[in-house]
DNA sequence: GTCGTTGCAAAGCCTTTGCAGGGAA
DNA sequence: TTCCCTGCAAAGGCTTTGCAACGAC
């Protein structure tokens, strides 16, 4: 059975607040400020079992690394500023899923990264 | 001066015969086949020159790790099939990149992977 | 009282780095 | 001969795991 415990509210509650994909010592560090003693063994257990719940999605990044966000919200993209380092979620879906696999395929899901420069980089 | 050797004319040897995204240990253990003593190090530092140069992409994959291939290449998304758990190279663009971000944003590049079955393995 | 969960530390990957020897130019 | 490149081994990150204590139910 599954128990609720201190940590792992906190670790709900850190995804609820940022609303944004994290990594994990981000996620350790806010989580800590509910749970001092939260430990990164128990963040990577939690993820694990939030990730096969589809709770969480996993973002791999070639340059930021692992990152987790909550499965569940509107459909957006990412996209990583390499001025400021920062990654943004763009609303919407600028992809045709129909068009983007030959028949045949059976696509379930798609991630979109986009690389660049954001407005306040840009402007600068 | 950057000097030609056996060791880097196999790693480029490697990415046009197999002309498919790697990981290391690919690189590696086909590499090994035309130079034995061929070490990882070795192959982690050309691939991080050829990185530098632009000359290959990385790939970062949730469950495959992180995967190298030729750039250059005419322009393609990659597909997993996470029932036989390889990645194939989809032909096309099926992203518009000019909506893809809101205005402001300077799109430079981008990456779409596709998650679902392939026709094998749907067939099956 | 059970047994799932946690913290700690050790262990496991993957990747990078220091160093001395080797080889291209 | 010069000095870039390589192999080896050690070191560095990130992630997982074993284990005993803890705590939700």
């Amino acid at each position: 059975m599954r128990r609720k415990t201190s940590q792992r509210s906190a670790i709900e509650h850190v995804f609820r607040q940022q609303d944004r994909a994290m990594g994990i010592d981000e996620i350790l560090s806010y989580g800590r400020e509910l749970v001092p003693s939260l430990n990164q063994a128990t963040v990577y257990r939690y993820l694990k079992l939030l990730l096969e719940k589809g709770r969480v999605k996993q973002i791999s990044h070639p340059s930021l690394g692992t990152l987790y966000e909550l499965a569940g919200k509107t459909h957006h993209h990412h996209f990583h500023c390499h001025a400021c380092n920062r990654l943004f979620n763009l609303p919407g879906c600028a992809l045709n899923e129909k068009k983007a696999a030959p028949e045949g395929f059976v696509v379930e899901d798609h991630e979109v990264f986009l690389f660049g420069v954001c407005p306040a980089c840009a402007g600068a």
